[in-house]
DNA sequence: AATAATCATTTGTCCTACAAAGAATGTTTT
DNA sequence: AAAACATTCTTTGTAGGACAAATGATTATT
């Protein structure tokens, strides 16, 4: 019996190779790539193959060629999701990605609120607190405030140090960010006060209220539950 | 004074035309772009550039090349993505990365069991039931078993047609896949038990039965729970 | 008519060559 | 000696040719 799965067309491979290059050295942003030349010959590719590698790579940011100089590694960013995965997501059945995506954020979040209550310090709520406030603010001249909103939510896990979780949620951020700037944001007035139902249970250090307002906040304005957080 | 952002590099024009080209035409999954040769004239670029941008969308899996066929658009997906920011979240530190990253695993699938209870169907659970029992023939035969436990557990959730979750279960599952396959596995036995306890609950439609079940799958075989399924 | 062989098309891989941009070095000028 | 300029080297950018491999269509064979 032959083997059943094909080997991987070889800018794959060298695809693959790149990355983990980097990840087992410890490359950081600024750090340079050996050259071309020299990735063919440790490859054993040709320099097409490998350029088809390295150019997927430049184009979703992970590197930077320069001529004369090298090719340098990047701060690894989300913002080749939408730039050029993102735009993909046309269509009706986009919707329900991002309805998905939504939902597992959900419960990641909820599956993670009890040990980010534990976690939380002083500064992380004041954080908190500010960002809330600034939301606030931004809300009442009309402007956006996706960025104060993502802030108020990473700095609710970042005392976690669960790095992964913080890629994932960052990730799934971005993807929504993208497609809410379009269309017009539902029911802010409860966003807003929502949040400020998370800090202010943080603050009093009340897991039960800091529960209900995280239920809360993930449950659509239009389906707004018996009025526990009205009063904020 | 002169252009500030001297032009891009062709293959990143050359990506933006083909991108352009796909949603301006209305291409669907399964449609042919047009080949090499004739997107090389079009354009006004070299095969190798054209190259480095289709290249570019394959790896990301909106196309897909075929020799003798041509490119076809592929259906879109976010597998690329999560297995990108995973694998990137990895960095230096392995072990704690490899432990979050089943953390999440565990969150996502106890948060979504009750889903899942829901939606399977017996095709699927029968479908189970032969994973479980492959991977009691391939224990006794001392063989490896990752392809079967991660059929298993997609089994468990594809019902419930969530694209984004398998993509996201699939990628954690790959990236494990990669590392544990190296360490020896541990309490090989308590696995397969616990799998078989999944499934013996679904069969009697018992949700709290399978909700143990589950439970008792992500805890380690060291800290084995009091035994409400050493029965099995 | 079914099967096998052939051919045409398309992508996969490698090669060479030169252009362009940046860095390092050396030279000239002040 | 220091600064400005010119040269050279290294590295990536772009182009084109050549052939292999895979697929599909066509033709020949049984």
């Amino acid at each position: 019996m032959r083997n059943l799965k094909r080997r991987d067309k070889l800018y794959i491979q060298a695809y693959r190779e790149i990355r983990g290059y980097i990840i087992n050295n410890g490359l950081k942003a600024g750090d340079l790539l050996p050259t071309e030349q020299s990735l063919c010959q440790t490859l054993g590719v040709s320099r097409n193959v490998l350029r088809e590698a390295i150019k997927s790579m430049e184009l979703m940011g992970m590197v930077q060629a320069c001529p004369g100089r090298g090719t340098v590694v990047k701060e690894f960013n989300l913002d080749f999701i939408f730039q050029n995965v993102l735009f993909f997501a046309i269509g009706e059945k986009e919707d329900v990605t991002i309805h998905e995506m939504f939902g597992i954020r959900k419960m990641l979040e909820l599956a993670y609120m009890s040990q980010a209550f534990q976690a939380l310090s002083m500064e992380d709520i004041q954080i908190m607190r500010e960002c809330a406030n600034t939301i606030r603010a931004k809300w009442q001249r009309k402007e956006f405030f996706y960025e104060d909103d993502r802030a108020f939510h990473l700095a609710l896990f970042r005392p976690l140090n669960n790095g992964v979780l913080l890629s994932l949620l960052e990730a799934i951020w971005a993807v929504d960010d993208g497609f809410q700037l379009e269309q017009k944001q539902p029911h802010l007035d409860n966003t807003i006060a929502k949040h400020e139902a998370i800090v202010d249970a943080l603050e009093k250090h009340d897991f039960p209220a800091f529960a209900r307002a995280m239920d809360a906040h993930f449950s659509s304005g239009k389906y707004l539950s018996s009025g526990s957080y009205e009063e904020y």
